[in-house]
DNA sequence: GTTGAGCGTT
């Protein structure tokens, strides 16, 4: 396979743009995120089962579905995609995915000036929502900062706030990341894993798959044997998505 | 008394 374009659009009855595919063919997710900001994968309608289907992501890179992109118009999937499932969702349908996404996690606060405190951290923060804690790392000796801190918000919807814009803090600009070390006995509920209640007995690891990828990349499927009704799926990143309860009946297994 | 990518004394 070689170098092409492949036919990306918002929606499957929206104009087409073409995106240019690497020399291998693959297609880089950052090629697509360039022209369709936020885009988190790709997905199409198969001519076989008509379902729509997640376009396969590895690592940013998009893998052609067959040898080659064909024809087929690739519709960008984007996070508030979750949104609209919602309104197709019933409860005959649903399933219910739990995560440790309502619960909150400390973020690491990156470049802040040496001389901010953490009542400043407060005060800024605290125009969010509610904070319960603030730190401001410092020399054990000398008592100067070392440019970092942490903090914690009460509430989810807060935390994704922070975390999704820069910060200007005392003249400098700040990141609020999820932090790498530290999983603490607090801390395994920010994982990347969810849980998936209410499976059927015939749903299979790659049908999650399948289905879980038009959220993000998924690098595991787990399903309990023997069956116990639900499953967790683990994502490459963060599971960003503020719902938790998502409709399967149109895009995935045809036999729920 | 300086600095500017990173990762948390309790």
């Amino acid at each position: 396979m070689t170098e092409c374009y492949i036919r990306v659009a918002e929606d499957e009855n929206e104009e087409p743009m073409e995106i240019p595919s690497e020399e291998d063919g693959t297609v880089l997710l950052s090629t697509v995120a360039a022209q369709f900001p936020g885009a988190c994968g790709l997905r199409y309608r198969s001519p076989v089962s008509q379902c729509m289907r997640g376009v396969r992501l590895v690592e940013g890179v998009l893998h052609a579905p067959e040898s080659d992109w064909g024809n087929l118009v690739y519709v960008v999937n984007y996070p508030k995609d979750n949104k609209r499932k919602m309104d197709e969702m019933d409860a005959a349908s649903a399933v219910k995915i739990k995560r440790g996404v309502q619960k909150t996690s400390d973020l690491i606060v990156l470049g802040l000036p040496w001389k901010t405190t953490e009542q400043d951290l407060k005060d800024y923060f605290s125009t969010f929502g509610e904070v319960i804690m603030v730190q401001v790392k410092r020399d054990a000796k000398t008592g100067n900062s070392k440019g970092f801190g942490f903090v914690r918000f009460t509430d989810y919807e807060t935390q994704i706030k922070v975390m999704s814009q820069r910060h200007m803090i005392d003249g400098r600009w700040c990141d609020c990341k999820l932090p790498n070390s530290k999983a603490g006995p607090d801390e395994p509920m920010r994982s990347r894993k969810v849980f998936v209640g209410r499976c059927t007995e015939d749903m299979t690891v790659d049908e999650l798959r399948q289905f879980f990828m038009q959220y993000g990349e998924v690098t595991d499927v787990f399903i309990p044997k023997p069956f116990r009704a639900f499953a967790f799926v683990t994502f490459f990143v963060f599971f960003p998505y503020k719902y938790n309860l998502f409709c399967v009946r149109h895009s995935f297994c045809p036999h729920i």
